[in-house]
DNA sequence: GCATGTTTTTGACACCGTGTCAAATATACC
DNA sequence: GGTATATTTGACACGGTGTCAAAAACATGC
Protein backbone atom coordinates (compact mmCIF):
# COMPACT_ATOMS: atom_id res chain seq x y z
CA UNK A 1 0.00 0.00 0.00
CA UNK A 2 1.36 3.68 -1.24
CA UNK A 3 0.57 5.39 1.28
CA UNK A 4 -1.47 8.71 1.04
CA UNK A 5 0.38 12.05 0.44
CA UNK A 6 -1.80 14.66 1.76
CA UNK A 7 -4.22 14.99 4.94
CA UNK A 8 -7.99 13.87 4.03
CA UNK A 9 -9.47 16.61 6.82
CA UNK A 10 -6.71 19.79 5.12
CA UNK A 11 -8.27 19.21 1.80
CA UNK A 12 -12.05 19.59 3.01
CA UNK A 13 -11.02 22.29 4.86
CA UNK A 14 -9.46 23.98 1.97
CA UNK A 15 -12.22 22.54 -0.78
CA UNK A 16 -15.08 24.25 1.41
CA UNK A 17 -13.01 27.42 1.85
CA UNK A 18 -13.11 27.57 -2.22
CA UNK A 19 -16.40 26.26 -2.66
CA UNK A 20 -17.77 29.25 -0.04
CA UNK A 21 -16.07 32.07 -2.26
CA UNK A 22 -16.61 30.90 -5.65
CA UNK A 23 -19.39 28.20 -5.36
CA UNK A 24 -19.64 25.20 -5.86
CA UNK A 25 -19.87 25.34 -10.17
CA UNK A 26 -17.22 28.33 -9.80
CA UNK A 27 -14.66 26.10 -8.00
CA UNK A 28 -12.62 23.21 -10.06
CA UNK A 29 -10.49 20.56 -9.04
CA UNK A 30 -7.66 22.14 -10.58
CA UNK A 31 -8.17 25.74 -8.06
CA UNK A 32 -8.47 23.30 -5.24
CA UNK A 33 -5.90 20.68 -6.16
CA UNK A 34 -3.52 24.02 -6.68
CA UNK A 35 -4.25 25.19 -3.41
CA UNK A 36 -3.85 21.97 -1.55
CA UNK A 37 -0.66 21.06 -3.03
CA UNK A 38 -2.32 17.93 -4.55
CA UNK A 39 -2.91 16.37 -7.85
CA UNK A 40 -6.02 16.72 -9.59
CA UNK A 41 -6.53 13.10 -10.51
CA UNK A 42 -5.13 12.28 -6.56
CA UNK A 43 -8.43 14.46 -5.47
CA UNK A 44 -10.56 12.06 -7.84
CA UNK A 45 -9.06 8.97 -6.41
CA UNK A 46 -9.62 10.38 -2.84
CA UNK A 47 -13.04 11.58 -3.26
CA UNK A 48 -14.61 10.29 -6.79
CA UNK A 49 -15.91 13.56 -7.93
CA UNK A 50 -16.33 17.07 -7.06
CA UNK A 51 -20.17 16.80 -5.90
CA UNK A 52 -18.78 14.22 -3.23
CA UNK A 53 -15.98 16.30 -2.65
CA UNK A 54 -18.59 19.14 -2.00
CA UNK A 55 -20.82 16.93 0.21
CA UNK A 56 -17.89 15.88 2.63
CA UNK A 57 -16.98 19.48 3.03
CA UNK A 58 -20.12 20.73 3.47
CA UNK A 59 -20.93 18.62 6.40
CA UNK A 60 -18.13 19.62 8.39
CA UNK A 61 -19.47 22.51 7.61
CA UNK A 62 -22.79 22.10 8.61
CA UNK A 63 -21.99 20.18 11.98
CA UNK A 64 -19.74 23.25 13.07
CA UNK A 65 -22.37 25.81 12.11
CA UNK A 66 -25.17 23.65 14.08
CA UNK A 67 -22.84 24.16 17.15
CA UNK A 68 -22.18 27.61 16.99
CA UNK A 69 -26.19 28.17 16.60
CA UNK A 70 -27.10 26.20 19.87
CA UNK A 71 -24.78 27.96 21.63
CA UNK A 72 -26.20 31.45 20.72
CA UNK A 73 -29.30 29.97 21.55
CA UNK A 74 -28.37 28.87 24.50
CA UNK A 75 -28.75 31.68 27.11
CA UNK A 76 -30.90 34.57 28.50
CA UNK A 77 -34.73 35.54 27.46
CA UNK A 78 -36.26 34.55 24.69
CA UNK A 79 -35.31 38.05 22.97
CA UNK A 80 -31.87 37.82 23.56
CA UNK A 81 -31.55 34.02 22.32
CA UNK A 82 -33.11 35.57 19.10
CA UNK A 83 -30.82 38.10 18.79
CA UNK A 84 -28.10 36.27 19.00
CA UNK A 85 -29.31 33.64 16.72
CA UNK A 86 -29.37 36.08 13.84
CA UNK A 87 -26.54 37.76 14.69
CA UNK A 88 -25.17 34.20 14.20
CA UNK A 89 -26.60 34.04 11.16
CA UNK A 90 -25.55 37.42 9.99
CA UNK A 91 -22.60 37.00 11.17
CA UNK A 92 -21.48 33.84 9.26
CA UNK A 93 -23.09 35.25 6.19
CA UNK A 94 -21.09 38.52 5.89
CA UNK A 95 -17.64 36.52 7.10
CA UNK A 96 -14.84 37.10 4.57
CA UNK A 97 -13.81 39.65 2.50
CA UNK A 98 -15.86 40.53 0.11
CA UNK A 99 -18.92 38.51 2.12
CA UNK A 100 -19.17 34.86 1.31
CA UNK A 101 -22.67 34.79 1.95
CA UNK A 102 -24.38 31.18 2.85
CA UNK A 103 -23.29 28.23 1.78
CA UNK A 104 -26.34 26.30 1.98
CA UNK A 105 -28.62 29.31 0.54
CA UNK A 106 -25.94 29.27 -2.80
CA UNK A 107 -25.66 25.82 -3.20
CA UNK A 108 -29.63 24.90 -2.79
CA UNK A 109 -29.82 27.77 -6.01
CA UNK A 110 -27.85 25.62 -7.86
CA UNK A 111 -29.37 22.70 -7.67
CA UNK A 112 -30.73 20.96 -10.44
CA UNK A 113 -29.58 23.63 -13.13
CA UNK A 114 -28.33 21.03 -15.94
CA UNK A 115 -30.46 17.80 -16.17
CA UNK A 116 -28.57 15.21 -14.82
CA UNK A 117 -25.62 18.19 -14.22
CA UNK A 118 -24.66 20.17 -10.92
CA UNK A 119 -25.32 19.55 -7.50
CA UNK A 120 -27.83 16.31 -7.32
CA UNK A 121 -30.35 15.20 -4.79
CA UNK A 122 -27.88 13.86 -1.96
CA UNK A 123 -26.95 17.57 -2.06
CA UNK A 124 -30.36 18.93 -1.83
CA UNK A 125 -30.82 16.66 1.36
CA UNK A 126 -27.62 17.82 2.65
CA UNK A 127 -29.09 21.67 2.66
CA UNK A 128 -32.35 20.82 3.48
CA UNK A 129 -31.35 19.05 6.58
CA UNK A 130 -29.38 21.65 7.96
CA UNK A 131 -32.11 23.82 7.11
CA UNK A 132 -34.60 21.53 9.26
CA UNK A 133 -32.16 21.18 11.93
CA UNK A 134 -31.93 24.93 12.64
CA UNK A 135 -35.90 25.61 12.46
CA UNK A 136 -35.65 22.38 15.11
CA UNK A 137 -33.01 24.80 17.53
CA UNK A 138 -35.08 27.91 17.11
CA UNK A 139 -38.30 25.72 17.69
CA UNK A 140 -37.35 24.53 21.15
CA UNK A 141 -36.03 28.00 22.26
CA UNK A 142 -39.63 29.21 21.39
CA UNK A 143 -41.15 26.49 22.96
CA UNK A 144 -38.91 27.09 26.29
CA UNK A 145 -39.70 30.59 25.88
CA UNK A 146 -43.52 29.52 26.09
CA UNK A 147 -43.09 27.74 29.01
CA UNK A 148 -41.62 30.70 30.87
CA UNK A 149 -44.46 32.75 29.51
CA UNK A 150 -42.36 34.79 26.96
CA UNK A 151 -44.37 33.66 24.35
CA UNK A 152 -47.68 32.35 23.53
CA UNK A 153 -48.19 31.90 19.48
CA UNK A 154 -47.35 28.62 17.51
CA UNK A 155 -43.88 27.79 18.38
CA UNK A 156 -43.39 25.92 14.98
CA UNK A 157 -45.09 28.09 12.70
CA UNK A 158 -43.13 30.90 14.50
CA UNK A 159 -40.25 28.76 13.86
CA UNK A 160 -40.77 28.33 10.53
CA UNK A 161 -41.44 32.09 10.15
CA UNK A 162 -37.88 33.21 11.42
CA UNK A 163 -36.34 30.63 9.30
CA UNK A 164 -37.96 32.02 6.55
CA UNK A 165 -36.33 35.05 6.80
CA UNK A 166 -33.07 33.61 7.68
CA UNK A 167 -33.06 32.41 3.97
CA UNK A 168 -34.25 35.58 2.81
CA UNK A 169 -31.95 37.36 4.79
CA UNK A 170 -29.27 35.65 2.47
CA UNK A 171 -30.87 36.23 -0.79
CA UNK A 172 -30.94 40.35 0.40
CA UNK A 173 -27.48 39.91 1.41
CA UNK A 174 -25.88 39.20 -2.35
CA UNK A 175 -28.70 41.57 -3.78
CA UNK A 176 -27.75 45.10 -1.41
CA UNK A 177 -24.41 44.56 0.45
CA UNK A 178 -25.81 46.03 3.00
CA UNK A 179 -24.92 44.53 6.33
CA UNK A 180 -27.22 47.08 8.46
CA UNK A 181 -30.40 46.91 6.56
CA UNK A 182 -29.86 43.10 6.82
CA UNK A 183 -29.94 43.79 11.01
CA UNK A 184 -32.50 46.17 10.74
CA UNK A 185 -34.75 42.96 9.33
CA UNK A 186 -33.60 40.94 12.04
CA UNK A 187 -34.62 43.27 15.04
CA UNK A 188 -37.84 43.84 13.18
CA UNK A 189 -38.81 40.22 12.82
CA UNK A 190 -38.12 39.32 16.34
CA UNK A 191 -40.14 43.06 17.34
CA UNK A 192 -42.72 40.87 15.28
CA UNK A 193 -42.93 37.54 16.37
CA UNK A 194 -42.71 38.55 20.25
CA UNK A 195 -44.88 41.17 19.99
CA UNK A 196 -48.12 39.82 18.19
CA UNK A 197 -48.83 37.68 20.93
CA UNK A 198 -47.64 37.03 24.86
CA UNK A 199 -44.15 38.89 25.75
CA UNK B 1 -26.44 44.49 -44.98
CA UNK B 2 -27.47 40.75 -44.78
CA UNK B 3 -30.75 40.70 -42.74
CA UNK B 4 -30.43 38.54 -39.80
CA UNK B 5 -32.16 35.06 -40.33
CA UNK B 6 -33.53 34.83 -36.63
CA UNK B 7 -36.43 37.17 -34.53
CA UNK B 8 -34.34 38.69 -31.64
CA UNK B 9 -37.18 38.57 -29.75
CA UNK B 10 -37.96 34.94 -30.15
CA UNK B 11 -34.52 34.36 -28.68
CA UNK B 12 -34.92 36.13 -25.78
CA UNK B 13 -37.84 34.22 -24.90
CA UNK B 14 -36.64 31.16 -25.63
CA UNK B 15 -33.34 32.04 -23.90
CA UNK B 16 -34.76 32.76 -20.79
CA UNK B 17 -37.02 29.54 -20.81
CA UNK B 18 -33.89 27.73 -20.81
CA UNK B 19 -31.66 30.17 -18.20
CA UNK B 20 -34.95 29.59 -15.72
CA UNK B 21 -34.87 26.09 -15.76
CA UNK B 22 -31.60 25.26 -15.93
CA UNK B 23 -29.63 28.16 -14.47
CA UNK B 24 -27.42 30.48 -15.92
CA UNK B 25 -24.26 28.62 -15.47
CA UNK B 26 -26.11 25.41 -16.51
CA UNK B 27 -27.60 26.50 -19.46
CA UNK B 28 -24.79 26.60 -22.45
CA UNK B 29 -25.43 28.84 -25.60
CA UNK B 30 -25.52 25.56 -27.83
CA UNK B 31 -28.50 24.52 -25.77
CA UNK B 32 -30.21 27.92 -27.18
CA UNK B 33 -28.49 27.65 -30.33
CA UNK B 34 -30.23 24.67 -30.60
CA UNK B 35 -33.55 25.11 -29.39
CA UNK B 36 -33.37 28.19 -31.14
CA UNK B 37 -32.58 26.79 -34.81
CA UNK B 38 -29.83 29.25 -34.65
CA UNK B 39 -26.14 28.89 -35.45
CA UNK B 40 -23.58 29.42 -31.92
CA UNK B 41 -21.76 31.97 -33.53
CA UNK B 42 -25.04 33.59 -34.37
CA UNK B 43 -25.94 34.42 -30.93
CA UNK B 44 -22.02 35.81 -30.05
CA UNK B 45 -22.60 38.18 -32.71
CA UNK B 46 -26.09 39.37 -31.66
CA UNK B 47 -25.31 39.88 -28.36
CA UNK B 48 -22.03 39.46 -27.28
CA UNK B 49 -21.76 37.14 -24.68
CA UNK B 50 -24.09 34.52 -22.80
CA UNK B 51 -24.45 37.06 -20.06
CA UNK B 52 -25.39 39.91 -22.01
CA UNK B 53 -28.13 37.58 -23.42
CA UNK B 54 -29.31 36.91 -20.37
CA UNK B 55 -29.47 40.21 -18.89
CA UNK B 56 -31.58 41.52 -22.03
CA UNK B 57 -34.24 38.19 -21.43
CA UNK B 58 -34.16 38.99 -17.36
CA UNK B 59 -35.11 42.60 -18.32
CA UNK B 60 -38.09 41.53 -20.54
CA UNK B 61 -39.37 38.82 -17.92
CA UNK B 62 -38.71 41.79 -15.28
CA UNK B 63 -41.04 43.61 -16.70
CA UNK B 64 -43.96 41.11 -17.24
CA UNK B 65 -43.83 40.02 -13.60
CA UNK B 66 -43.59 43.70 -12.20
CA UNK B 67 -46.95 44.42 -13.87
CA UNK B 68 -48.81 41.05 -12.98
CA UNK B 69 -47.80 41.96 -9.37
CA UNK B 70 -48.94 45.72 -9.88
CA UNK B 71 -51.97 43.86 -10.72
CA UNK B 72 -52.45 41.32 -8.09
CA UNK B 73 -51.73 44.10 -4.88
CA UNK B 74 -54.32 46.54 -7.26
CA UNK B 75 -57.77 46.01 -5.17
CA UNK B 76 -59.67 44.49 -2.45
CA UNK B 77 -58.68 44.74 1.49
CA UNK B 78 -55.09 45.10 2.28
CA UNK B 79 -55.12 41.64 3.34
CA UNK B 80 -56.60 40.97 -0.20
CA UNK B 81 -53.75 42.77 -1.99
CA UNK B 82 -51.19 41.39 0.09
CA UNK B 83 -52.74 37.82 0.04
CA UNK B 84 -52.59 37.90 -3.84
CA UNK B 85 -49.31 39.13 -4.16
CA UNK B 86 -47.75 36.26 -2.32
CA UNK B 87 -49.99 34.18 -4.34
CA UNK B 88 -48.38 35.41 -7.19
CA UNK B 89 -45.28 34.83 -5.67
CA UNK B 90 -45.50 31.38 -5.20
CA UNK B 91 -47.18 30.34 -8.13
CA UNK B 92 -44.64 32.22 -9.81
CA UNK B 93 -41.99 30.30 -8.30
CA UNK B 94 -43.84 26.84 -8.69
CA UNK B 95 -44.57 27.60 -12.44
CA UNK B 96 -43.32 24.28 -14.74
CA UNK B 97 -42.85 20.97 -14.15
CA UNK B 98 -40.65 20.43 -12.32
CA UNK B 99 -40.88 24.25 -10.73
CA UNK B 100 -38.69 26.46 -11.73
CA UNK B 101 -38.22 28.26 -8.83
CA UNK B 102 -37.31 32.23 -8.68
CA UNK B 103 -34.95 33.73 -11.32
CA UNK B 104 -34.08 36.44 -9.30
CA UNK B 105 -33.09 34.27 -6.41
CA UNK B 106 -31.69 32.01 -8.32
CA UNK B 107 -29.53 34.44 -10.29
CA UNK B 108 -28.37 36.24 -7.27
CA UNK B 109 -27.04 33.19 -5.86
CA UNK B 110 -24.78 32.53 -8.90
CA UNK B 111 -22.96 36.04 -8.93
CA UNK B 112 -18.93 35.89 -8.44
CA UNK B 113 -18.85 32.86 -8.50
CA UNK B 114 -15.46 32.48 -9.79
CA UNK B 115 -13.33 35.99 -9.39
CA UNK B 116 -14.19 37.57 -12.74
CA UNK B 117 -16.45 34.79 -14.47
CA UNK B 118 -20.30 34.28 -13.74
CA UNK B 119 -22.72 36.67 -13.68
CA UNK B 120 -21.12 40.24 -13.21
CA UNK B 121 -22.47 43.47 -11.75
CA UNK B 122 -24.70 44.64 -13.81
CA UNK B 123 -26.86 41.68 -13.25
CA UNK B 124 -26.47 42.11 -9.45
CA UNK B 125 -27.91 45.89 -10.73
CA UNK B 126 -30.84 43.74 -12.50
CA UNK B 127 -31.41 41.63 -9.50
CA UNK B 128 -31.29 44.49 -6.37
CA UNK B 129 -33.38 46.83 -9.13
CA UNK B 130 -36.32 44.37 -9.65
CA UNK B 131 -36.18 43.61 -5.93
CA UNK B 132 -36.22 47.00 -4.69
CA UNK B 133 -39.01 47.65 -7.66
CA UNK B 134 -41.35 45.04 -5.70
CA UNK B 135 -40.73 46.22 -2.11
CA UNK B 136 -42.07 49.86 -3.28
CA UNK B 137 -44.92 47.76 -5.03
CA UNK B 138 -45.62 46.67 -1.49
CA UNK B 139 -44.66 49.44 0.20
CA UNK B 140 -47.32 51.74 -1.68
CA UNK B 141 -50.26 49.08 -0.96
CA UNK B 142 -49.33 49.49 2.72
CA UNK B 143 -49.33 53.29 2.70
CA UNK B 144 -52.57 52.88 1.12
CA UNK B 145 -53.69 50.26 3.56
CA UNK B 146 -52.56 53.16 6.39
CA UNK B 147 -54.62 55.89 4.51
CA UNK B 148 -57.24 53.78 5.09
CA UNK B 149 -56.38 52.84 8.65
CA UNK B 150 -56.30 48.73 8.12
CA UNK B 151 -52.59 49.00 9.22
CA UNK B 152 -50.81 51.41 11.34
CA UNK B 153 -47.42 50.21 11.78
CA UNK B 154 -43.92 51.61 9.61
CA UNK B 155 -45.03 50.72 5.84
CA UNK B 156 -41.17 50.94 4.70
CA UNK B 157 -40.00 48.48 7.54
CA UNK B 158 -43.06 46.35 6.82
CA UNK B 159 -42.26 46.15 3.19
CA UNK B 160 -38.49 45.22 3.44
CA UNK B 161 -40.10 42.46 6.04
CA UNK B 162 -42.59 40.88 3.64
CA UNK B 163 -39.99 40.99 0.70
CA UNK B 164 -37.48 39.41 2.92
CA UNK B 165 -40.27 36.70 3.29
CA UNK B 166 -40.85 35.96 -0.15
CA UNK B 167 -36.99 35.27 -0.91
CA UNK B 168 -36.98 33.26 2.18
CA UNK B 169 -39.72 31.22 0.54
CA UNK B 170 -37.22 31.16 -3.02
CA UNK B 171 -35.28 29.55 -1.05
CA UNK B 172 -37.59 26.97 0.78
CA UNK B 173 -39.09 26.76 -2.39
CA UNK B 174 -35.87 24.80 -3.72
CA UNK B 175 -35.23 22.83 -0.27
CA UNK B 176 -38.57 21.24 0.24
CA UNK B 177 -41.06 20.78 -3.16
CA UNK B 178 -43.66 21.59 -0.40
CA UNK B 179 -46.20 24.32 -1.93
CA UNK B 180 -48.82 24.11 1.20
CA UNK B 181 -45.58 25.10 3.30
CA UNK B 182 -44.88 27.95 1.46
CA UNK B 183 -48.60 29.17 1.60
CA UNK B 184 -48.81 28.69 5.19
CA UNK B 185 -45.96 30.64 5.99
CA UNK B 186 -47.30 33.42 3.53
CA UNK B 187 -50.23 33.11 5.35
CA UNK B 188 -48.29 33.19 8.46
CA UNK B 189 -46.32 36.31 7.51
CA UNK B 190 -49.58 38.26 6.57
CA UNK B 191 -50.97 37.92 10.07
CA UNK B 192 -48.07 38.69 11.60
CA UNK B 193 -47.55 41.66 9.87
CA UNK B 194 -51.78 43.04 10.25
CA UNK B 195 -52.27 41.67 13.35
CA UNK B 196 -49.58 43.31 15.04
CA UNK B 197 -50.59 47.00 14.75
CA UNK B 198 -54.08 48.30 13.58
CA UNK B 199 -56.24 45.96 11.71
C1' DG C 1 17.27 -8.07 2.30
C1' DC C 2 14.32 -8.76 -1.38
C1' DA C 3 10.27 -9.92 -4.20
C1' DT C 4 5.38 -9.25 -4.31
C1' DG C 5 1.00 -7.00 -4.07
C1' DT C 6 -1.77 -3.03 -3.37
C1' DT C 7 -2.77 1.69 -3.38
C1' DT C 8 -1.69 6.22 -4.72
C1' DT C 9 0.14 9.25 -8.01
C1' DT C 10 0.87 10.97 -12.54
C1' DG C 11 0.07 12.36 -17.19
C1' DA C 12 -2.52 11.62 -21.46
C1' DC C 13 -6.90 11.51 -23.29
C1' DA C 14 -12.01 12.36 -24.66
C1' DC C 15 -15.56 15.43 -24.30
C1' DC C 16 -18.06 19.74 -23.61
C1' DG C 17 -18.26 24.55 -22.37
C1' DT C 18 -17.05 29.84 -23.68
C1' DG C 19 -15.40 33.10 -26.60
C1' DT C 20 -12.61 34.79 -30.88
C1' DC C 21 -11.58 35.18 -35.56
C1' DA C 22 -11.26 35.17 -40.52
C1' DA C 23 -13.53 33.63 -44.49
C1' DA C 24 -17.81 32.90 -46.88
C1' DT C 25 -22.41 34.54 -47.66
C1' DA C 26 -26.55 37.25 -48.47
C1' DT C 27 -28.80 41.36 -48.94
C1' DA C 28 -29.57 46.67 -49.55
C1' DC C 29 -28.28 50.41 -51.85
C1' DC C 30 -26.22 53.13 -55.48
C1' DG D 1 -25.17 44.79 -61.77
C1' DG D 2 -21.39 46.04 -58.54
C1' DT D 3 -20.20 47.20 -53.97
C1' DA D 4 -20.45 47.94 -49.09
C1' DT D 5 -21.95 45.97 -44.85
C1' DA D 6 -23.73 42.92 -41.58
C1' DT D 7 -24.61 38.09 -40.66
C1' DT D 8 -23.39 33.38 -40.83
C1' DT D 9 -20.25 29.61 -40.57
C1' DG D 10 -16.57 26.68 -39.13
C1' DA D 11 -12.00 26.31 -37.06
C1' DC D 12 -9.48 27.42 -33.21
C1' DA D 13 -7.59 28.33 -28.28
C1' DC D 14 -8.45 27.59 -23.71
C1' DG D 15 -10.18 25.59 -19.52
C1' DG D 16 -13.38 22.62 -17.11
C1' DT D 17 -14.81 17.38 -15.69
C1' DG D 18 -13.97 12.77 -15.54
C1' DT D 19 -11.44 8.26 -17.09
C1' DC D 20 -7.69 5.33 -17.72
C1' DA D 21 -3.34 2.88 -17.92
C1' DA D 22 1.29 3.20 -16.53
C1' DA D 23 4.61 4.54 -12.98
C1' DA D 24 5.78 4.99 -8.18
C1' DA D 25 5.89 4.11 -3.15
C1' DC D 26 5.13 1.57 0.65
C1' DA D 27 3.66 -2.90 3.65
C1' DT D 28 4.00 -7.45 4.00
C1' DG D 29 5.86 -12.20 3.78
C1' DC D 30 9.67 -15.01 2.69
Amino acid sequence: MRPREFNHDDVLRIAFDQFWRKGVRGTSLSDIARDAGVQRGSLYNAFGSKEALFLLAYERYAGDYLIALQKALGTGSLRKRLTAFFDSTITNFRSGSPPRGCPTTRGLMELGAAEGEGLDEDARQAFANLISRITALVQDALSAGAKRGEFSGNPAAAALHIITVTRGLAVIERAFDDEPQLRKIAAHTIDLVLDKMGR
